[in-house]
DNA sequence: CTGAAAGCGCTTACAG
DNA sequence: CTGAAAGCGCTTACAG
């Protein structure tokens, strides 16, 4: 009996319920109502317990515990691109409100395809958990019928499709884009671009359609660049072709703040552009880069700690009644200096 | 019976493997093998089986194949600040690579207090993950302990302390540092600093000390700025203070690259310093913003992508026979344009 | 290849 | 307040 693979020397086992009663002298439902709050249980009997569950280092199994109970205390979020500033800032505030909250997180990265997408829901079924919140990525209609039908509380965010049963939450991207084309042309500028990615998720798409659609209702057309990843790059590259043609944008929307600062770089350290005086930049996010001194953007914060509050709470609490479970929050506008104040 | 906070309508159950197999006319046990790789099975009633399945919308409970198999298939990675650049890099990195190893990956989401950390790995405990990934902060000894004994592996980045039967996994600051400081010398920089956070972590204080030791066996003293968050903002503001001084740095080597962008805002944004004619700064981490225009900066790339394929393998396979699980990688030095070329 | 049976570690009515 | 018992949904020898 060799164990050719294994570096640890001990048998490796855990204490169970039934360990503890015995040490301690009581029976094995006494040792679960010592770890369960509200149970009915004596002073006394509690004190025993603890002492024999710290003398066998036993931990509650909380597997089984999930078996019995309707819930397991796991969430899911399904993600992808968790290196990106907003998504990893959306992550971190999401996983501590779970936590305080009481519930564990499992994160299922994504990656862009489709696939995996249902993947990652699949493992949801597969761990029971009591809710999966999606930040990235459309899941197909079927499984995600299937995680409805299991009892999970399913949180979209930013995603176009609505499923009956499923939570909504998104951002007010309209508003946003529209007020960004209504500072530039109030700031008088006048020659109107657009960069976002050739990446086509509802809240960039509507972000460029409100603003399309904004400067032509006060006569101005818009000029649009669309290439590439959501990412600085890109923003570099489309801020390149741009104000290398013979009439350049003096103002351009980027749909992200990557986008942005890729523009701004684009605009000041390759063609000397003087910011905002010559060209106005506005982005989307307020990731931290936004407030460098090198960039210094003028953006709209994405509310990462309502939108984390406000999904917690509803995934804890469920929809009361008459209560819409959909929501859209508001994008506030950040002033920075890459816009002029006004004409 | 009203159920007033209850939103969904459906009774939310899931399919057993009991009523699968009675679906499918055939026993508990052929459905169990039907869905475990290499169990033996006929095509035929692993069809019969599959169909079912498929009707009834059903999903192994892995709660309680977990509870029976050794291995529950959870990965912990307990980690604080996740919105920083590398660290959500890494956790992108090892999420996915955990994935594809089929695994699952719980993210514990620490924060700076060891109390959070004793927290984070009490959970680890309660869901008896098959191994723990320590991120950030240093664990009591006692409670990680605890994982060991109960058989988990126990992975430890950049830490200090060694427990037995832990795996300890290194970045080789002390090498880096030393280079970082040999290539200010030869390229003729003199009056070197040293800018880092008052966070005394592991790698922060051993990039600061080998610095600091190779400089003065060439006879060069440093000056060392230490103060608040390892952030941006203290960057800005240690370069800022330094460059105030009557005798500022021409050379500085920032412990960490979201310093070094600040220390890099400072000298050209604030005093209008060239880079690298008048300053050279070096960082470390090669987050994305390094590669940026406005930034350009010479730093040591984390070797994310090893580390993350390293813990994995430790994790699948565990130690080999007489190999240390212990192991250090190289930190590659990225070319940018912040430091001289030499004289 | 297949089924009946024991068992993983817990919770929760049910009686007392 | 407390214990004996049933049961959550699975896997895995054990016989056939």
């Amino acid at each position: 009996m060799e164990h050719p693979k294994e570096g640890l020397a001990r048998p490796a086992t855990f204490a169970s319920a039934q360990e503890v009663a015995r040490l301690a002298g009581v029976s094995r439902s006494a040792v679960s109502r010592a770890f369960t709050p509200g149970a009915s249980i004596s002073e006394d009997t509690r004190a025993k317990v603890e002492a024999a569950a710290a003398a066998l280092g036993y931990h509650v199994n909380h597997l089984a515990r999930g078996l019995m109970r309707q819930k397991t205390g796991i969430v899911c979020l399904v993600v992808a691109d968790i290196h990106t500033p907003y998504l990893s800032r959306l992550l971190d505030h999401l996983s501590r409100a779970f936590q305080e909250a009481g519930k564990v997180v499992m994160v299922l990265n994504a990656g862009r395809a489709a696939r995996n997408v249902e993947d990652a829901l699949r493992q949801t079924l597969n761990y029971r958990a009591d809710a999966t919140i999606v930040l990235s990525g459309t899941p197909y209609r079927s499984i995600a019928q299937s995680c409805l039908d299991s009892g999970q509380r399913l949180v979209l965010l930013n995603r176009a499709d609505q499923l009956p049963g499923t939570i909504n939450l998104a951002v007010d991207n309209a508003r946003a884009a529209r007020t960004a084309a209504t500072l530039f042309l109030r700031a008088g500028y006048r020659r109107l671009a657009l960069v976002t990615s050739a990446v086509g998720t509802p809240s960039l798409t509507a972000r460029r359609d409100h603003f399309v659609a904004a400067a032509g209702e006060n006569g101005v057309a818009v000029e649009v660049w669309q290439g590439g990843a959501t990412a600085y790059e890109s923003g570099l590259e489309g801020g390149t072709e741009l104000l290398a043609r013979s009439e350049p944008p003096d103002a351009v929307f980027a749909v992200t703040d990557l986008l942005a600062c890729g523009v701004l770089d684009a605009a000041r350290r390759r063609f000397g552009r003087r910011v905002p005086e010559e060209i106005g930049v506005i982005g989307f996010d307020d990731i931290e880069q936004a407030g460098w001194v090198s960039y210094d953007l003028t953006t709209f914060a994405q509310p990462v700690e309502d939108i984390a509050g406000w999904t917690v709470r509803i995934v804890a609490d469920g929809v009361e009644e008459g209560e819409e479970g959909s929501r859209v929050f508001e994008a506030p506008l950040v002033w920075r200096s890459s816009v002029a104040r006004r004409g």
